[in-house]
Order: C-alpha cells, then sequence, then structure tokens
DNA sequence: GTTGAGCGTT
C-alpha cells in the first residue's frame, strides 16, 4: 500500500525529454500535482471532444430517423427528386475526357441547363454516363434529340432519366398472369412500344380501375 | 488503377 503511494508520487523519474517539454509550465517540474493536474485537463480535453462528435453522430441519426419516421417529409424529397428527374436525362457513351462545361454546352439549345453531373468511380474517373438537369421540363423532349449526337466524336446515348433501375440487364421473372397462358390471343397488340431512344421495350402500364364504372 | 460500364446526391 505505503510502497504503491510511493511509487505513484516519486516512481516515475522525468527523463530529459520531458522535462523539456515542460519547459514552458510556470509550476515546478517536479511538481507531481501539476502533473496530475495536467493530466486530468488533457482527459477533460479528450472527453469533450468525444462528447462533440457524440453530439454529431445523434444528430444526424436523428436527422435520418426524423426523414425516416415522418412520412410528410420522406415523401416531399421523394418527391422533389421525381420532380428534378422529370428534367433530367441520363446520357450514356460520354467520352472520358468530356468536362461538365462540354456537355452543358452540348445540351443548352434544349433549354436551360440546370446541372450536369458526370459520374465518376472511386479514382475520380469518369464512369462514361452524365444527368443532364433541365430548368424546363420541355427541355427533356428536346435533349432526347440529340440521342446519337456526336460528342468528343462518340454517339450520345440520351435517355430520360429514371432511378433505381439496376435491373436493366438482368431478367426479371414476372409475376404469373393467367392471361399469358399458352395458347391465348390478345384481341390487341401487347401493351409495349418500342423505344425509339432506349434498349428494348418500354412497358405501359393499363390502369383498368381508372376507367371501372362505380356502380 | 489506364477503361467503354446503363441511372447519383446536397
Amino acid at each position: 500500500m505505503e510502497e504503491e503511494e510511493h511509487e505513484v508520487y516519486g516512481g516515475e523519474i522525468p527523463d530529459v525529454a520531458e522535462m523539456e517539454a515542460d519547459v514552458d509550465m510556470s509550476a515546478p517540474d517536479d511538481d507531481p500535482a501539476v502533473k496530475e493536474l495536467d493530466e486530468m485537463k488533457r482527459r477533460l480535453k479528450e472527453m469533450e471532444e468525444e462528447a462533440a462528435a457524440l453530439r454529431e453522430m445523434q444528430a444526424k441519426v436523428e436527422k435520418e430517423i426524423g426523414s425516416a419516421q415522418d412520412p410528410a417529409t420522406a415523401a416531399a424529397s421523394l418527391a422533389n427528386k421525381e420532380e428534378a428527374d422529370s428534367r433530367s436525362v441520363f446520357v450514356g457513351n460520354v467520352d472520358y475526357a468530356c468536362t461538365p462545361e462540354e456537355v452543358q454546352q452540348h445540351f443548352q439549345s434544349c433549354g436551360t441547363v440546370n446541372r450536369v453531373t458526370i459520374l465518376t468511380d472511386k479514382f475520380g474517373h469518369p464512369k462514361g454516363f452524365a444527368y443532364v438537369e433541365f430548368v424546363e421540363v420541355e427541355a427533356v423532349q428536346e435533349a432526347l434529340v440529340l440521342n446519337e449526337s456526336e460528342l468528343h466524336g462518340r454517339q450520345l446515348k440520351v435517355l430520360p432519366k429514371r432511378t433505381n433501375v439496376p435491373g436493366m440487364k438482368q431478367y426479371r421473372p414476372r409475376r404469373y398472369n393467367p392471361y399469358m397462358s399458352f395458347g391465348f390471343r390478345r384481341p390487341y397488340p401487347p401493351p409495349y412500344f418500342y423505344s425509339p431512344y432506349g434498349y428494348g421495350k418500354v412497358p405501359r402500364f393499363r390502369r383498368s380501375t381508372r376507367y371501372m364504372p362505380y356502380y
């Protein structure tokens, strides 16, 4: 017991480096109370920093939860995204050397370009496609005309922008539909049209309930 | 990590 206490106060022999580091101290270097105070200050500072970090994290989490739990906020942000999408086009086959400015110049005849985003990978290299967001919704239709137009000697792919369609390449098993069964002939052509802009066919969904008479 | 991919974020 006494041995330990003695060690705490006297056992630590300050080396030269420590002594030099303590030169600024107004109190004597060998005062153990000063050392202890100093240590406490350091730990207090650490705790304050931790508390600040925690507060920041909590604020972040609360914000996320808030937006996730508040349907109005979530719906609003979703609506904003969809609204922005309706004014945007997806541009594929963009040359790696293309700058957003060049893309903006290429599309400025269609309408007012609000912003151009060229997607990049983690190395900062362009992925070869971009989004062009216009101010006017009508500009999108104008921009689609520039599909297969050349930029840096490459034929651009201009498509209406969509979100969350990673499965364009993948085959999607469809839900069972009795009208699709073998031998059945539709009285009219299937609800598809071949898009002149995109790959393959674009589904058109019939909203039968909308036209259902209410009795 | 030196290319040609198909839908992101404040």
